[in-house]
DNA sequence: AAGCCGTGGTT
DNA sequence: TAACCAAGGCT
Protein backbone atom coordinates (compact mmCIF):
# COMPACT_ATOMS: atom_id res chain seq x y z
CA UNK A 1 0.00 0.00 0.00
CA UNK A 2 1.12 3.21 -0.93
CA UNK A 3 0.93 6.07 1.76
CA UNK A 4 2.04 9.45 0.84
CA UNK A 5 2.85 12.50 3.16
CA UNK A 6 6.14 13.45 3.49
CA UNK A 7 8.94 11.50 6.18
CA UNK A 8 7.54 8.07 7.34
CA UNK A 9 8.99 9.47 11.12
CA UNK A 10 6.35 12.39 11.08
CA UNK A 11 3.70 10.22 10.31
CA UNK A 12 4.50 6.94 11.67
CA UNK A 13 5.93 6.84 15.28
CA UNK A 14 9.24 6.19 15.85
CA UNK A 15 8.73 2.58 17.29
CA UNK A 16 7.89 1.38 14.31
CA UNK A 17 10.30 2.91 11.69
CA UNK A 18 10.07 -1.05 10.41
CA UNK A 19 6.47 -1.00 9.87
CA UNK A 20 7.30 2.32 7.38
CA UNK A 21 9.94 0.66 5.76
CA UNK A 22 7.69 -2.16 5.13
CA UNK A 23 5.28 0.05 3.65
CA UNK A 24 7.17 1.85 1.52
CA UNK A 25 8.67 -1.13 0.26
CA UNK A 26 5.35 -2.77 -0.20
CA UNK A 27 5.02 0.17 -3.27
CA UNK A 28 7.61 -2.09 -5.42
CA UNK A 29 6.06 -4.79 -5.06
CA UNK A 30 3.22 -6.24 -6.93
CA UNK A 31 -0.26 -6.29 -5.31
CA UNK A 32 -0.45 -9.91 -4.97
CA UNK A 33 2.41 -10.21 -3.06
CA UNK A 34 1.87 -7.13 -0.69
CA UNK A 35 -1.64 -9.42 0.46
CA UNK A 36 0.04 -12.32 1.02
CA UNK A 37 -1.32 -13.73 3.97
CA UNK A 38 1.17 -13.76 6.38
CA UNK A 39 2.08 -10.62 5.10
CA UNK A 40 -1.05 -9.19 5.61
CA UNK A 41 -1.33 -9.91 9.32
CA UNK A 42 1.83 -8.33 10.23
CA UNK A 43 1.12 -5.23 8.87
CA UNK A 44 -2.60 -5.12 9.80
CA UNK A 45 -0.56 -5.20 13.51
CA UNK A 46 1.93 -2.60 12.06
CA UNK A 47 -0.95 -0.18 10.62
CA UNK A 48 -2.72 -0.89 13.86
CA UNK A 49 -0.31 -0.15 15.78
CA UNK A 50 1.61 2.68 14.43
CA UNK A 51 -0.66 4.81 12.41
CA UNK A 52 -1.59 8.44 13.94
CA UNK A 53 -4.84 8.59 13.99
CA UNK A 54 -7.12 12.18 13.79
CA UNK A 55 -8.51 13.07 17.21
CA UNK A 56 -12.25 11.95 17.13
CA UNK A 57 -13.07 15.25 19.67
CA UNK A 58 -12.41 17.51 16.43
CA UNK A 59 -15.11 15.15 14.20
CA UNK A 60 -17.60 14.84 17.21
CA UNK A 61 -17.65 18.77 18.05
CA UNK A 62 -18.20 19.60 14.11
CA UNK A 63 -20.95 16.72 14.60
CA UNK A 64 -22.74 18.41 17.35
CA UNK A 65 -22.78 21.67 15.21
CA UNK A 66 -23.72 20.49 11.74
CA UNK A 67 -25.50 17.09 12.09
CA UNK A 68 -28.04 16.34 9.71
CA UNK A 69 -31.70 16.00 10.53
CA UNK A 70 -32.99 12.45 8.87
CA UNK A 71 -35.78 10.55 9.31
CA UNK A 72 -34.46 7.47 10.87
CA UNK A 73 -32.16 9.86 13.18
CA UNK A 74 -33.00 10.15 16.68
CA UNK A 75 -31.99 13.33 18.68
CA UNK A 76 -29.06 13.67 20.03
CA UNK A 77 -28.43 11.31 23.39
CA UNK A 78 -31.96 10.09 22.87
CA UNK A 79 -32.04 6.28 22.36
CA UNK A 80 -32.51 4.70 18.95
CA UNK A 81 -35.10 2.42 17.70
CA UNK A 82 -33.44 -0.87 16.57
CA UNK A 83 -36.43 -1.76 13.73
CA UNK A 84 -35.99 1.97 12.29
CA UNK A 85 -32.05 1.49 12.31
CA UNK A 86 -31.93 -1.59 10.92
CA UNK A 87 -34.97 -0.63 8.05
CA UNK A 88 -32.95 2.52 7.15
CA UNK A 89 -29.80 0.81 7.24
CA UNK A 90 -30.88 -1.64 4.92
CA UNK A 91 -32.87 0.73 2.63
CA UNK A 92 -29.47 2.82 2.75
CA UNK A 93 -27.29 0.41 1.06
CA UNK A 94 -26.25 1.64 -2.32
CA UNK A 95 -29.38 3.76 -1.64
CA UNK A 96 -29.26 7.97 -1.79
CA UNK A 97 -30.35 9.45 1.20
CA UNK A 98 -33.13 11.40 -0.98
CA UNK A 99 -34.54 8.01 -2.54
CA UNK A 100 -34.69 6.53 0.52
CA UNK A 101 -36.92 8.79 1.84
CA UNK A 102 -40.60 8.47 0.75
CA UNK A 103 -40.04 4.64 1.07
CA UNK A 104 -39.15 4.35 4.62
CA UNK A 105 -42.23 5.95 5.77
CA UNK A 106 -44.25 4.33 3.55
CA UNK A 107 -42.70 1.44 4.89
CA UNK A 108 -42.77 2.29 8.54
CA UNK A 109 -46.79 3.62 8.29
CA UNK A 110 -47.56 -0.59 6.69
CA UNK A 111 -45.17 -2.38 9.00
CA UNK A 112 -45.00 -0.20 12.03
CA UNK A 113 -43.23 -2.74 13.98
CA UNK A 114 -40.80 -5.72 13.35
CA UNK A 115 -43.81 -8.10 14.39
CA UNK A 116 -45.78 -6.60 12.29
CA UNK A 117 -42.96 -6.96 9.32
CA UNK A 118 -42.75 -10.27 9.89
CA UNK A 119 -46.27 -11.40 9.45
CA UNK A 120 -46.74 -9.66 6.71
CA UNK A 121 -47.16 -11.26 3.17
CA UNK A 122 -43.51 -11.42 0.70
CA UNK A 123 -45.40 -9.64 -2.07
CA UNK A 124 -46.96 -7.21 0.16
CA UNK A 125 -43.11 -6.64 1.07
CA UNK A 126 -41.99 -6.82 -2.34
CA UNK A 127 -44.52 -4.33 -3.36
CA UNK A 128 -43.06 -1.84 -1.03
CA UNK A 129 -40.05 -1.72 -2.03
CA UNK A 130 -40.95 -1.63 -5.96
CA UNK A 131 -38.90 1.11 -7.37
CA UNK A 132 -35.70 1.18 -4.87
CA UNK A 133 -34.28 -1.55 -6.38
CA UNK A 134 -31.87 -4.49 -5.08
CA UNK A 135 -34.75 -6.83 -4.37
CA UNK A 136 -32.93 -9.50 -2.45
CA UNK A 137 -32.92 -6.67 0.01
CA UNK A 138 -36.88 -7.03 0.13
CA UNK A 139 -36.77 -10.41 0.08
CA UNK A 140 -33.89 -10.69 2.83
CA UNK A 141 -35.46 -7.84 4.78
CA UNK A 142 -39.00 -10.08 5.16
CA UNK A 143 -36.48 -13.08 5.95
CA UNK A 144 -34.63 -11.38 8.87
CA UNK A 145 -37.81 -9.80 10.30
CA UNK A 146 -39.24 -13.14 10.86
CA UNK A 147 -35.65 -14.65 12.45
CA UNK A 148 -35.61 -11.64 14.77
CA UNK A 149 -38.93 -11.96 15.66
CA UNK A 150 -38.33 -15.79 16.27
CA UNK A 151 -35.17 -14.82 18.53
CA UNK A 152 -37.25 -12.20 20.41
CA UNK A 153 -35.55 -9.13 19.21
CA UNK A 154 -32.34 -7.90 17.70
CA UNK A 155 -28.90 -9.38 18.68
CA UNK A 156 -26.66 -6.70 20.11
CA UNK A 157 -23.28 -7.47 18.91
CA UNK A 158 -21.72 -7.62 15.50
CA UNK A 159 -21.04 -11.46 15.64
CA UNK A 160 -24.96 -12.02 16.66
CA UNK A 161 -26.40 -8.82 13.65
CA UNK A 162 -23.89 -10.72 11.08
CA UNK A 163 -25.78 -13.98 11.15
CA UNK A 164 -29.13 -12.25 10.31
CA UNK A 165 -30.13 -12.40 6.01
CA UNK A 166 -29.06 -8.97 4.19
CA UNK A 167 -26.65 -8.05 6.82
CA UNK A 168 -23.01 -7.79 6.00
CA UNK A 169 -20.04 -6.72 7.96
CA UNK A 170 -21.02 -3.01 6.81
CA UNK A 171 -24.71 -3.00 8.11
CA UNK A 172 -23.88 -5.17 11.08
CA UNK A 173 -21.73 -2.26 12.15
CA UNK A 174 -23.53 0.60 11.72
CA UNK A 175 -26.98 -1.24 13.70
CA UNK A 176 -24.88 -2.28 16.66
CA UNK A 177 -22.89 1.06 17.01
CA UNK A 178 -26.09 3.35 16.15
CA UNK A 179 -28.68 1.60 17.69
CA UNK A 180 -27.07 -0.82 20.60
CA UNK A 181 -23.22 1.65 21.33
CA UNK A 182 -21.20 -0.78 20.12
CA UNK A 183 -18.05 0.70 19.49
CA UNK A 184 -16.81 0.04 15.71
CA UNK A 185 -16.74 2.13 13.09
CA UNK A 186 -19.06 0.70 10.49
CA UNK A 187 -16.63 1.20 7.10
CA UNK A 188 -18.98 2.26 4.16
CA UNK A 189 -18.32 4.43 0.72
CA UNK A 190 -18.01 7.37 2.96
CA UNK A 191 -15.51 5.68 5.12
CA UNK A 192 -13.24 4.56 2.83
CA UNK A 193 -13.15 7.69 0.95
CA UNK A 194 -12.56 9.33 4.37
CA UNK A 195 -9.57 7.02 5.21
CA UNK A 196 -8.32 6.89 1.37
CA UNK A 197 -7.95 10.84 2.15
CA UNK A 198 -6.83 10.82 5.71
CA UNK A 199 -3.56 8.44 5.15
CA UNK A 200 -3.20 9.38 1.21
CA UNK A 201 -3.72 5.38 0.41
CA UNK A 202 -2.84 5.46 -3.52
CA UNK A 203 -3.65 2.23 -4.21
CA UNK A 204 -6.49 1.63 -5.82
CA UNK A 205 -10.22 0.04 -4.75
CA UNK A 206 -11.49 -2.61 -4.97
CA UNK A 207 -8.02 -4.48 -4.33
CA UNK A 208 -7.24 -1.83 -1.32
CA UNK A 209 -10.52 -2.06 0.60
CA UNK A 210 -9.31 -4.84 2.97
CA UNK A 211 -6.15 -1.83 3.98
CA UNK A 212 -8.68 0.91 4.17
CA UNK A 213 -10.83 -1.27 6.69
CA UNK A 214 -8.21 -1.80 8.88
CA UNK A 215 -7.33 1.87 8.91
CA UNK A 216 -10.91 2.91 9.58
CA UNK A 217 -10.83 0.28 11.93
CA UNK A 218 -8.14 2.72 13.98
CA UNK A 219 -10.18 5.73 13.71
CA UNK A 220 -12.68 4.95 17.24
CA UNK A 221 -9.41 3.97 19.34
CA UNK A 222 -9.37 7.27 21.66
CA UNK A 223 -11.33 7.93 24.29
CA UNK A 224 -13.71 10.81 22.95
CA UNK A 225 -14.84 8.08 19.98
CA UNK A 226 -15.43 5.38 22.22
CA UNK A 227 -17.26 7.52 24.43
CA UNK A 228 -20.27 8.18 21.64
CA UNK A 229 -19.30 5.32 19.56
CA UNK A 230 -23.34 5.82 17.52
CA UNK A 231 -22.56 9.77 16.92
CA UNK A 232 -19.06 8.61 15.67
CA UNK A 233 -20.23 6.43 13.15
CA UNK A 234 -23.01 8.75 11.80
CA UNK A 235 -20.40 11.92 12.00
CA UNK A 236 -18.36 9.68 9.80
CA UNK A 237 -20.71 9.46 7.32
CA UNK A 238 -22.08 13.49 7.75
CA UNK A 239 -18.37 13.97 6.82
CA UNK A 240 -18.50 11.89 4.19
CA UNK A 241 -21.79 13.39 2.85
CA UNK A 242 -21.26 17.18 3.54
CA UNK A 243 -17.26 18.27 3.33
CA UNK A 244 -15.25 14.58 2.49
CA UNK A 245 -17.78 14.30 -1.11
CA UNK A 246 -16.22 12.34 -3.84
CA UNK A 247 -15.49 15.29 -6.41
CA UNK A 248 -15.05 18.55 -5.08
CA UNK A 249 -14.48 17.99 -1.09
CA UNK A 250 -15.02 21.29 1.13
CA UNK A 251 -11.43 20.65 2.82
CA UNK A 252 -11.42 23.92 3.87
CA UNK A 253 -14.02 23.50 6.41
CA UNK A 254 -12.97 20.22 7.79
CA UNK A 255 -12.59 19.53 11.05
CA UNK A 256 -9.67 16.71 10.26
CA UNK A 257 -8.07 18.86 7.83
CA UNK A 258 -4.87 19.42 9.77
CA UNK A 259 -4.66 16.34 10.25
CA UNK A 260 -5.18 14.67 6.73
CA UNK A 261 -2.57 13.68 4.51
CA UNK A 262 -4.01 13.41 1.54
CA UNK A 263 -5.54 17.26 1.64
CA UNK A 264 -1.53 18.05 2.87
CA UNK A 265 -0.47 16.63 -0.33
CA UNK A 266 -2.86 18.27 -2.18
CA UNK A 267 -4.71 14.94 -3.62
CA UNK A 268 -7.43 14.92 -1.88
CA UNK A 269 -10.13 15.27 -4.49
CA UNK A 270 -8.73 12.53 -6.43
CA UNK A 271 -8.65 10.18 -3.77
CA UNK A 272 -10.05 6.87 -3.36
CA UNK A 273 -7.99 5.96 -6.80
CA UNK A 274 -10.10 2.71 -8.94
CA UNK A 275 -9.32 0.52 -10.92
CA UNK A 276 -10.11 1.14 -14.32
CA UNK A 277 -13.19 -0.30 -15.22
CA UNK A 278 -14.77 -2.63 -18.26
CA UNK A 279 -16.98 -1.49 -20.54
CA UNK A 280 -20.72 -3.15 -19.61
CA UNK A 281 -22.06 -4.98 -22.51
CA UNK A 282 -25.25 -4.54 -24.17
CA UNK A 283 -27.80 -6.76 -23.53
CA UNK A 284 -31.18 -6.86 -26.07
CA UNK A 285 -34.56 -7.95 -25.48
CA UNK A 286 -38.43 -7.74 -26.75
CA UNK A 287 -41.13 -6.50 -24.67
CA UNK A 288 -45.32 -6.49 -25.57
CA UNK A 289 -47.85 -4.18 -23.72
CA UNK A 290 -51.40 -5.70 -25.03
CA UNK A 291 -54.79 -3.79 -23.64
CA UNK A 292 -58.08 -5.36 -24.05
CA UNK A 293 -61.03 -3.45 -24.58
CA UNK A 294 -61.68 -3.79 -20.77
CA UNK A 295 -58.38 -1.58 -19.99
CA UNK A 296 -56.56 -4.50 -18.94
CA UNK A 297 -53.03 -5.24 -19.62
CA UNK A 298 -51.11 -8.32 -19.56
CA UNK A 299 -48.32 -9.02 -17.13
CA UNK A 300 -46.25 -11.64 -15.71
CA UNK A 301 -44.09 -12.52 -13.03
CA UNK A 302 -40.49 -13.52 -12.91
CA UNK A 303 -38.37 -16.20 -11.97
CA UNK A 304 -38.11 -16.21 -8.49
CA UNK A 305 -34.09 -16.08 -8.55
CA UNK A 306 -32.03 -14.21 -11.00
CA UNK A 307 -32.29 -10.48 -12.08
CA UNK A 308 -35.50 -8.85 -11.22
CA UNK A 309 -36.00 -11.97 -9.30
CA UNK A 310 -40.01 -12.16 -8.58
CA UNK A 311 -40.61 -8.82 -9.79
CA UNK A 312 -43.49 -8.26 -12.29
CA UNK A 313 -42.82 -7.46 -16.13
CA UNK A 314 -44.46 -7.22 -19.55
CA UNK A 315 -44.32 -10.65 -21.30
CA UNK A 316 -41.26 -10.49 -23.68
CA UNK A 317 -37.83 -12.69 -25.04
CA UNK A 318 -34.73 -13.20 -22.77
CA UNK A 319 -32.37 -10.57 -22.91
CA UNK A 320 -29.14 -11.63 -24.95
CA UNK A 321 -25.86 -10.43 -26.25
CA UNK A 322 -26.94 -10.45 -30.27
CA UNK A 323 -29.84 -7.81 -31.37
CA UNK A 324 -33.25 -9.83 -32.32
CA UNK A 325 -34.71 -9.97 -35.84
CA UNK A 326 -38.16 -9.47 -36.79
CA UNK A 327 -39.00 -12.68 -37.43
CA UNK A 328 -37.20 -14.02 -34.78
CA UNK A 329 -40.09 -12.15 -32.15
CA UNK A 330 -43.37 -13.41 -33.14
CA UNK A 331 -43.01 -16.69 -31.01
CA UNK A 332 -42.24 -14.56 -28.15
CA UNK A 333 -45.50 -12.19 -28.67
CA UNK A 334 -48.30 -13.50 -26.36
CA UNK A 335 -51.40 -12.92 -28.47
CA UNK A 336 -51.64 -12.61 -32.19
CA UNK A 337 -52.36 -9.06 -32.75
CA UNK A 338 -51.07 -5.99 -35.03
CA UNK A 339 -47.99 -5.19 -33.05
CA UNK A 340 -47.08 -1.40 -33.15
CA UNK A 341 -43.01 -0.86 -33.01
CA UNK A 342 -42.72 1.87 -30.05
CA UNK A 343 -39.14 2.40 -30.22
CA UNK A 344 -36.59 1.77 -27.76
CA UNK A 345 -35.79 1.84 -23.92
CA UNK A 346 -32.57 1.65 -22.52
CA UNK A 347 -31.95 1.07 -19.15
CA UNK A 348 -28.59 0.65 -17.34
CA UNK A 349 -28.08 -2.42 -14.84
CA UNK A 350 -24.92 -2.52 -12.75
CA UNK A 351 -23.22 -4.95 -15.27
CA UNK A 352 -24.81 -4.44 -18.65
CA UNK A 353 -27.01 -2.58 -20.47
CA UNK A 354 -30.19 -3.07 -21.95
CA UNK A 355 -31.86 -2.20 -25.14
CA UNK A 356 -35.71 -3.10 -24.97
CA UNK A 357 -37.57 -2.39 -27.90
CA UNK A 358 -41.13 -2.11 -27.17
CA UNK A 359 -44.08 -3.31 -29.51
CA UNK A 360 -48.14 -2.36 -28.13
CA UNK A 361 -51.33 -3.93 -29.46
CA UNK A 362 -54.85 -3.46 -28.57
CA UNK A 363 -57.42 -6.93 -28.76
CA UNK A 364 -61.22 -7.28 -28.13
CA UNK A 365 -60.09 -9.77 -25.26
CA UNK A 366 -57.73 -12.00 -23.59
CA UNK A 367 -57.76 -15.90 -24.45
CA UNK A 368 -57.95 -18.16 -21.85
CA UNK A 369 -54.18 -19.73 -23.33
CA UNK A 370 -53.09 -15.62 -23.13
CA UNK A 371 -54.33 -15.50 -19.21
CA UNK A 372 -52.64 -18.14 -18.01
CA UNK A 373 -49.62 -17.13 -19.37
CA UNK A 374 -49.28 -14.21 -16.55
CA UNK A 375 -52.16 -12.01 -15.30
CA UNK A 376 -54.09 -9.15 -15.85
CA UNK A 377 -54.51 -5.61 -14.16
CA UNK A 378 -56.19 -2.44 -14.71
CA UNK A 379 -54.25 -0.25 -17.17
CA UNK A 380 -54.74 2.97 -14.63
CA UNK A 381 -53.16 0.93 -11.84
CA UNK A 382 -49.62 0.85 -13.49
CA UNK A 383 -48.21 3.10 -10.57
CA UNK A 384 -49.35 1.10 -8.04
CA UNK A 385 -48.08 -2.20 -9.24
CA UNK A 386 -44.67 -2.68 -7.98
CA UNK A 387 -42.86 -2.21 -11.51
CA UNK A 388 -39.05 -2.11 -11.64
CA UNK A 389 -38.52 0.89 -13.21
CA UNK A 390 -37.80 -0.64 -16.18
CA UNK A 391 -41.12 -2.01 -17.09
CA UNK A 392 -42.80 1.08 -16.33
CA UNK A 393 -40.85 3.00 -18.34
CA UNK A 394 -41.42 0.04 -21.01
CA UNK A 395 -45.76 0.43 -20.61
CA UNK A 396 -45.02 4.22 -20.88
CA UNK A 397 -43.36 4.17 -23.81
CA UNK A 398 -45.96 1.66 -25.45
CA UNK A 399 -49.28 3.64 -23.86
CA UNK A 400 -48.01 6.82 -26.11
CA UNK A 401 -47.80 4.64 -29.19
CA UNK A 402 -51.59 3.38 -28.38
CA UNK A 403 -52.68 6.77 -27.71
CA UNK A 404 -51.80 7.97 -31.15
C1' DA B 1 -13.82 -14.28 -5.25
C1' DA B 2 -15.31 -11.94 -8.89
C1' DG B 3 -19.67 -11.36 -10.83
C1' DC B 4 -24.32 -10.45 -9.92
C1' DC B 5 -27.93 -7.46 -8.20
C1' DG B 6 -31.50 -1.39 -9.59
C1' DT B 7 -32.31 3.02 -9.58
C1' DG B 8 -31.82 7.99 -9.57
C1' DG B 9 -28.94 12.05 -9.21
C1' DT B 10 -24.66 14.63 -10.42
C1' DT B 11 -21.00 16.11 -13.24
C1' DT C 1 -23.58 12.01 -22.98
C1' DA C 2 -21.32 8.76 -20.40
C1' DA C 3 -19.28 7.94 -16.22
C1' DC C 4 -19.60 8.01 -11.59
C1' DC C 5 -21.61 7.03 -7.31
C1' DA C 6 -24.87 6.12 -3.23
C1' DA C 7 -25.17 4.21 4.87
C1' DG C 8 -23.41 -3.24 0.29
C1' DG C 9 -24.63 -8.31 0.38
C1' DC C 10 -24.74 -12.80 -1.63
C1' DT C 11 -22.91 -16.65 -4.08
Amino acid sequence: MARRGGSGGAFLSLACLEAAAVLRGARLETPALFFGAALSERLSFFITSSVKTPPAQSLLDWYDRHRRILPWRSGLGQKADPYCVWLSEIMLQQTTVKAVGPYYHRFLEKFPTVQALAAADRDDVLSAWAGLGYYSRARNLHACAQQVVALGGFPQTVAGLLNLPGIGAYTAAAVAAIAFGVPVVPVDGNVERITSRLFAVEDPLPGVRKALATLAAGLNKDKAAQARPSDFAQALFDLGASLCSPRSPACGLCPWREHCEGHKAGIAPTLPRRAAKVAKPVRYGIHFLVIDNAGQVLLRKRPEKGLLAAMTELPGTDWRMEPWAQADILPYAPVQAEWQHCGMVKHVFTHFTLEAMVYAARVSHFSNQAVASGFLAPVTDVETLSLPSLMLKCIKLGLKTLAV
